[in-house]
Parts: structure tokens; sequence; C-alpha cells
DNA sequence: AGGATTTGACCTCC
DNA sequence: GGAGGTCAAATCCT
């Protein structure tokens, strides 16, 4: 037991260094996708991706358009930055193998403001993950209210991301199924370590809606941080150990859908499929909502 | 029905 | 003339 302690804590504080190391406060908060700044590079990104960034592959704008490029960045989600955008056109570019899109601030009418951006998939990112040159052209000038990255939808516009784009990030995810699995409570096929396949969630006796993986990685990209229903999550009154993360819903009755915090991290989906391990729906992983496991017979042995 | 997106045509630049 | 950027009618979506 106290060495399956000892594997689950390290786990965990590897994944919450490794978040703290890399990436700034406000962007771990705020934007669940790996979001390469010009000028900031991620030291994630594999160097193909910097060397478009650096611009290898990226074509200076050309000369004599009044376009002022702003800003350049890679992202994972190409549409959450905040603001709304109407796209006004797609064009294929040459020898790209995805097209271009444009976009155009919605107020460009109202507030007269100039602000546009265009999206390229990068050619080389056509697999499980990928990734999104945006170029900014003018500032906004529009006095538009900042959306929170992520709750962009199809009022300001859909974001075409796939919806398991962000839940690659192997060691993130190995290691969150290591420790849901290694927490998960008596499950209905409860001999097995391993959660069950996605979309096997057991059907819900109280008639509430048991939250799809489907339902949860897209949530991370527009906005809805948990499932429904999410309750208000009461805190326990004794002080558990903070740094396990070893949780189990509250009560069986709880059926919400508790997101992982720090930053961006992404659920695994099998672990979103079991149907009683669920995580803080809190901005910050936050102990308060989760309850430790305290009982041997809690924590099936590897 | 109204707003957003799509897409072919047109325009501008090199 | 080719390539990128924009327009606007058609289409889609809510």
């Amino acid at each position: 037991m106290s060495q399956e302690l000892s594997r689950v804590f390290m786990v965990s504080l590897f994944m919450l260094s490794s978040r703290e190391n890399s990436r700034p406060v406000v962007d771990r908060m705020a934007s669940p996708a790996a979001t390469i700044t010009e000028g900031s590079i991620d030291e994630r990104a594999p160097a193909k991706d910097m060397r478009i960034c650096s611009g290898g592959e990226v074509a200076p704008p050309r000369k004599g358009r009044e376009n002022e490029v702003t800003k350049k960045e890679i992202t994972a989600s190409p549409h959450s930055d905040g603001y709304q955008w109407r796209k006004y056109g797609q064009k294929n570019i040459h020898k790209r193998k995805f097209a271009r899109s444009y976009y155009k601030c919605m107020f460009s009418h109202d507030r007269g403001c100039r602000a546009k951006k265009t999206v390229q998939q990068h050619d080389s990112s056509s697999g499980h993950r990928p990734m999104f040159q945006i170029t900014y052209m003018h500032e906004h000038k529009c006095q538009q209210q900042t959306v929170p990255p992520g709750e962009a939808t199809r009022s300001g516009h859909f974001d075409p991301q796939p919806q398991h784009a962000e839940l690659d990030d192997d060691t993130m995810a190995s290691c969150l199924a290591m420790v849901i699995g290694g927490a998960a409570p008596a499950a209905p096929s409860s001999s097995s370590l391993s959660p069950p396949p996605v979309g096997a969630s057991p059907s819900d006796p109280d008639g509430g809606r048991t939250p799809s993986p489907l339902d949860v990685s897209t949530g991370l990209d527009t906005g809805i941080s948990c499932g429904l229903p999410c309750a208000p999550v009461k805190a326990p009154s004794s002080s558990s150990s903070s740094s396990l993360l070893l949780v189990e819903a509250i009560s069986s009755s709880d059926r919400a859908v508790y997101l992982p915090a720090g930053g961006g991290l992404s659920p695994s989906t099998d672990a979103i499929a079991m149907d009683d391990t669920y995580f803080p729906c809190s901005p910050l992983f936050s102990p308060v909502a989760a309850r430790s496991i305290s009982r041997s017979d809690d924590v099936p042995m590897a």
C-alpha cells in the first residue's frame, strides 16, 4: 500500500510540476491548449513547429498590402483567443495541404474595427494534434469585451479543432490514467484496474445525465467547465492529505463531472468514462473537492 | 427568419 | 499570369 501511495504521489508531483514549469500561470488557467506566441516558443513544441514559427516556411506578408501583421502564433486551439470573429473567406493556398481561413472582427462593421486574422493549419499537423498558425492583422479597436478563452462557440464562431486534439499529451494522459486507474473504487467491473472502454459508462440509475467522454472533451474547448449537473462541492471537515490525487465521488449520488485542473490538463477519455471517478470542477485542482482514499480496500493493488 | 458560413468570382499585387 | 485576399450570393444552422 505504501509503495502504491508513494508511486501515485510521485506521479502526482510530476504532473503538477511539469505543468508549473511549462506554462505561465495565466496561460495555465485560461487556455486549455498549448499556444506558442512568436517570441515565446513553447519548449515542448517539436522543432518543426518552431521552424515554421521562425519563418522557415511562412512567407512574409506581401509587400504593398495594407495588412499590418501584429502578431503570429501557433496554437492547437486557434479560436480561443477571447475575441469574437466572423469568417469571411477560405482559400486553398498554393502548396498547402489545408485551406486558409480568413476572419474579421465580429464588430468590424458596427465599430469599424479592422482586426483580422488568418488561420492556417500546418501541413505537418494532420495527425491527431493539428497545429494552426494564426496571423493577426490590425489591433482591435472595438473595445470588445473579451470572452474567456474557450468560451467562443458558434455564436462567436465554431472551433474546428478535433475534439480529442488535447488528449495526446502522452505523459500526462498516462499519468492521469495510472492515477485514476489505481483510485477507481469498486466499479461495476471492479476486478480490472483498467478503465472501461470509452462509451462504456453504465447507465445512470438516477435518471441523470452521465456525461460522455465526448461531452467532456468538447466542453474543454467550448468553455463548459463541468458537466451537468455540477453540484457545489462541500468541503470536507477533515484536513485530508492535499497531496493525494486519488479521488472518488463524494457520494454515489454525486454525478458531477469534475475536470482536471492545472492548466488545461486534459483528462483521459478512459478516465472520464469511469463511472465514479471524477475531478474537481475548480480551476485549480482543489483537494477540497476530492476525498483521498484511505481505506485499503478502496485502492486495488497493482 | 435572421445570422453565420461556404464558396466561386473578382480584385490586387508581384 | 499566378497567388493571395476579399466580396457577396447561396447555403446552412438555430
